[in-house]
DNA sequence: TATCGTTATTCCCGTCTGTATATTGCGATA
DNA sequence: TATCGCAATATACAGACGGGAATAACGATA
């Protein structure tokens, strides 16, 4: 796979865990919540930067997944930077030249983090749907 | 109960939901979480929020709740401006003037609404807990 | 009626985050 | 060896957020 794009095709995203389910008898209260993962005390993965790297699974860059997102490829480059940095083994690798000028593409460990995490994420939205009754 | 302040005796508080738990066999790996409730699609309880109402609780001010926590009484004042105005019944009863100047005590509402938000942020942590795992 | 400490309100400022833009480096391929 | 598109990097800019300080309003109480 590897979509180009001039324009994005998804809506930029704020990924929460679970559908927001209406408390009590107010009107509009929801439920939400968000879960992340901490290295040495800081933000290594989370829903947003978990979206990134699916989002450059899908079109083979960082440039693609970044307009897909609506975000800055200054902003994405520094997030994947990131990541890959802490990470135990990198979750993408970087090709500057080359056929086609490039791309980025998942490890085998970067697609099993975006597994984990997803799996993490699902089981909260479950947790918070029964939460909220 | 109604303290008075001239340095903060607690610290500013990040209240995240659980005990971090190290994750997999990566060093220095935690899974967090954050759990707040929405009113119109906005923040109406969160930790930080939550937190607040407990030391104004303590304090019997806004101005020592503020203190205690190493927050500005404007952000202190906001928040709790925010979180009356959003709420089906006010969680506070502010005085300005009067008996030593005034203050800010928790309406039944109010505090119902920390008991509440402390249970849901109790369970979560416990299930934080069952997912490290 | 003067005092006192709190609530309420306003204005200015530094910091932080991320955007926008421009430029350079890169390397397989035609 | 020229091309092409992406990675990499630097700088300037904008908006949001919260802090800090200053001031007014308030009202029970001495």
């Amino acid at each position: 796979m590897s979509k180009t794009l001039s324009r994005p095709k998804h809506k930029p995203v704020k990924r929460l865990s679970g559908n927001p389910v209406k408390l009590e008898n107010y009107s509009d209260i929801t439920l939400k919540a968000r879960i992340w993962i901490d290295a040495g005390g800081e933000t290594y993965l989370a829903p947003g930067r978990v979206t990134l790297l699916e989002r450059i699974a899908e079109y083979g860059s960082i440039t693609g997944a970044a307009k897909s997102m609506e975000m800055s490829y200054r902003h994405a480059w520094l997030l994947v930077d990131d990541m890959n940095g802490k990470a135990p083994k990198p979750l993408v690798v970087r090709a500057s030249g080359g056929k086609g000028g490039g791309g980025t593409h998942l490890t085998d460990e970067g697609k099993r983090a975006i597994k984990t995490f997803n799996e993490l994420q699902r089981k909260l939205g479950k947790f918070i749907k029964t939460l909220s009754a």
